[in-house]
RNA sequence: GGGAGCGUGACGGAGUAGUCAAACGUACCUGACUGUAAAUCAGGCGGCCGAUGGCCUACGUAGGUGCAAAUCCUACCGCUCCCA
């Protein structure tokens, strides 16, 4: 049977309604996918992630590795780790090459603020790279990532859809080194699929490879990397890179002509609301991201329409539930906005955490909603108004 | 009745003559957060202005010394502790 199954698509865009099978179950696509980077959800029990309505998660190789350093990484950690049998993805620390090894010296993230010019102090200094795969310095201490590495370390945290080590760039990187980025990037795909057919000969449930496109903001190397790493019998595809927020659709626009129609996509590490909307529009299937859980451990709890700071004085005594009619964990048991702000504003950490668990299982059961209604609405073939009014409503801000 | 000490911005709490509109913390206000080194971070927080500078009002109250005081002196008010 087909990992991947599309039920429908829309008629006025690239947006599709889809059914992934794994080794833990089937996720509905589109789906938005939580970042539980160490294996785990802080403050969220099994029982608690379960009430969220997930129905899909990632964890991080490079932080789960480095974390089990000291002792040995345990073979199928990862579903033991978050004590929840459901489908589970692993980065395979790609990511971390940039946001570790010269991301907060060169103050370069994932996203940039308006448009940046290449900065002439911008070098990766410490950081090489070779063919074999990435050598830096993390916690004063010199680490070695590479496609073979990380292939291995994924097989053994056993999650159900692995993802290839791949090169991700900077938006100060100019042309050359992101063609140079992109051929990297096929050239460890190819290690990876080397060595994930031998690491899954003997398996009853395979993993599922996705590959990953980058290519920065270069249309004829977007196109080239989806064109290579499209052709080479991935499961699916991972779409990577860093960029400004305007240029996400893009970017999706240059690369999804030349991905395979009939396999998922996954959009790495993006997904504010707007953002989702419109990569699901350009035939995204799933996308993670840490805003809900990052987001909902600041304070910040999201409405259809709008989001809030439950830390502000302005509720200290509001009695309401954060959104009438929200069937979240949270909301479902009368939890007030008063309760959440006196718990999240505590100085004790466990009171505080207490706080923070309510703003967790809202914030993700918010965006599960919000997946939910954007699949019937592709059922119903009513993507774009829903999209459209999706939009109308968060942005009038009126939480 | 006698002795000792203390009174600082919303609160806690530094400062004890000039670099003080006053450290620091909390509260409060704004804003960030996009393949998580993030239960985090940044800015503001007396008033006014033609504002990377200026003016006014401020450190219990009223006076005083001094070029200059939240900082020294006197009195008063209030609070705390000790002895009777």
């Amino acid at each position: 049977m087909k990992n991947f199954e599309i039920i429908k698509k829309d008629k006025k865009s690239q947006a599709r309604l889809g059914i992934l099978r794994t080794p833990h179950g089937i996720v509905n696509t589109p789906s938005y996918v939580f970042v539980g980077t160490y294996g785990r959800f802080l403050h969220l029990s099994p029982k608690d992630l379960k009430s969220t309505g997930a129905q899909l998660i990632i964890a991080n190789t490079f932080h789960l590795w480095e974390k089990a350093l000291k002792n040995k990484l345990k073979e199928g950690l990862i579903h033991k780790s978050f004590g929840l049998k459901i489908p589970v993805m692993t980065d395979s620390g790609g990511f971390q090459v940039l946001s570790l090894a010269f991301g907060d010296k060169n103050k370069v993230g994932k996203f940039m603020v308006g448009d940046s010019k290449a900065d002439e102090s911008y070098k990766r200094s410490k950081i090489k790279i070779t063919s074999k795969g990435v050598h830096f310095d993390f916690k004063g201490k010199k680490v070695f990532l590479g496609p073979e590495l990380s292939m291995n370390l994924q097989r053994q945290i056993g999650a159900d859809i692995i993802f290839a080590f791949d090169h991700i760039t900077s938006p100060l990187d100019d042309f050359e080194y992101n063609k140079k980025a992109v051929e990297l990037t096929d050239a460890w795909a190819k290690i990876c699929l080397k060595a994930h057919v031998r690491n899954q000969l003997n398996k009853k449930n395979k993993q599922i490879l996705f590959g990953i496109v980058q290519g920065g903001l270069f249309p004829e190397l977007r196109k080239q990397s989806a064109q290579s790493i499209g052709a080479m019998g991935f499961d699916g595809f991972g779409i990577g890179g860093s960029y400004t927020k305007k240029q996400i659709s893009q970017i999706l626009k240059w690369i999804i002509p030349y991905l395979p129609e009939e396999k998922p996509r996954h959009l790495l590490g993006v997904g504010k609301v707007e953002d989702i909307l419109e990569a699901i529009d350009n035939g995204v299937d799933t996308f993670d991201c840490v805003i809900p859980t990052r987001e909902a451990r600041h304070g910040r709890l999201y409405t259809k329409k709008g989001h809030m700071d439950i830390r502000k004085g302005r509720y200290v005594s509001d009695q309401s539930v954060i959104e009438k009619g929200c069937k979240c964990p949270t909301c479902s048991q009368k939890i007030s906005r008063s309760e959440i702000r006196a718990l999240i504003k505590s100085e004790d950490r466990d009171i505080n955490a207490a706080g923070q668990r309510w703003c967790l299982m809202h914030n993700m059961w918010f965006f599960n909603d919000l997946l939910e209604n954007i699949r019937a609405a592709l059922s119903r073939g009513t993507y774009q108004s829903f999209k459209k009014k999706c939009l109308k409503d968060f942005e009038s801000n009126k939480a």
